[in-house]
DNA sequence: TCTTAGTCCGACCTTATTGATCGGAGACCA
DNA sequence: TGGTCTCCGATCAATAAGGTCGGACTAAGA
């Protein structure tokens, strides 16, 4: 359950790899291309264009077409939270169907729904997690963060 | 991204309702039937007896048969977590694909994947919040619960 | 004891989302 | 200015979720 999708997972990778390319230490500010990525790490090259085309659009890397194209990152690392990342692919957090409900279209159950309340919380602090998690974090950065579970806040009675 | 079926949303509200009924103050012991938890929610009626029957074979739920048959809760309340609940319908806890690889089966991207133990870290907190939540806490008790980020606890380099 | 109504149980079908693919448009370099 | 390399948008197949149907069981009431 919970599980996010390859093409999430695959846009993770793919930053990584390209944030190590550009702010690590071997090859600083080298434009990387989708067909690296592809081969380093077994994805499907058609599949990975799509997922970098969207992060693209999404504002978090600049596409350079032409040869010698590709992809830099938009930000610094940990200035990308994964949060971002996942939500470009994904869409925006939602445990529940009616967790950004417009006044319009409200679920069914909403009426007796003693557990949206709740769920709410758990799904504002699974949103702390990734906010406060960034792509630094992934090349190796050690911040120090704590959050507060749902249930600490007080629940509704 | 990350939302939960509508499955695990029936489930948990159906265990709410069984839950006030039968350890409230009104109707203390009272069985509760599909049909009845169906009309009050709005749920279709074939599908929530599918979800019940499920928790039934997981035993968080005692199934009686013929008339004035229906469900019980197997154990107390605070006896019950969330993790447990959305685990029955959905399956284990995974991020990622490769959350619970057994030896045998390891994904193609594992040999270059630098993602994969900082994914864990974020999985192993909301496994945390989950299992520190139960359905004590959705009836109106207030518990209080620190969980720390996964980035505290350091990540790999 | 037999009947009958009410309940849970398991297999099946339909629809939506994800995963993967193909051909075309644009940009850079020689 | 031609050719090649890259990104881009629309399209198709596979998988999982959502929802539905009829059968098996139990226990109360005559």
């Amino acid at each position: 359950m919970l599980k996010i999708s390859k093409k999430a997972d695959y846009a993770l990778m793919a930053l990584q790899h390209i944030a190590v390319v550009q702010f690590g230490d071997v090859t600083p500010g080298r434009v990387v291309n989708t067909k690296e990525i592809a081969e380093e790490y077994n994805i499907p090259l058609e599949l990975l264009a799509k997922v970098l085309q969207t992060l693209a659009k999404h504002a978090l890397i600049e596409s350079h077409n032409g040869p010698k194209g590709g992809y830099l990152l938009a930000r610094r690392a940990h200035q990308i939270t994964i949060a971002q990342i996942l939500e470009s692919i994904e869409g925006p957090l939602g445990i529940t169907d009616c967790s950004h409900e417009k006044d319009g279209e409200l679920c069914m159950q909403r009426e007796n729904c003693h557990i949206r309340t709740p769920l709410l919380k758990v799904q504002d602090s699974i949103a702390q997690l990734l906010n406060n998690m960034t792509l630094q974090d992934m090349m190796g950065g050690t911040p120090l963060i704590t959050i507060q579970s749902p249930a600490a806040q007080g629940v509704e009675r």
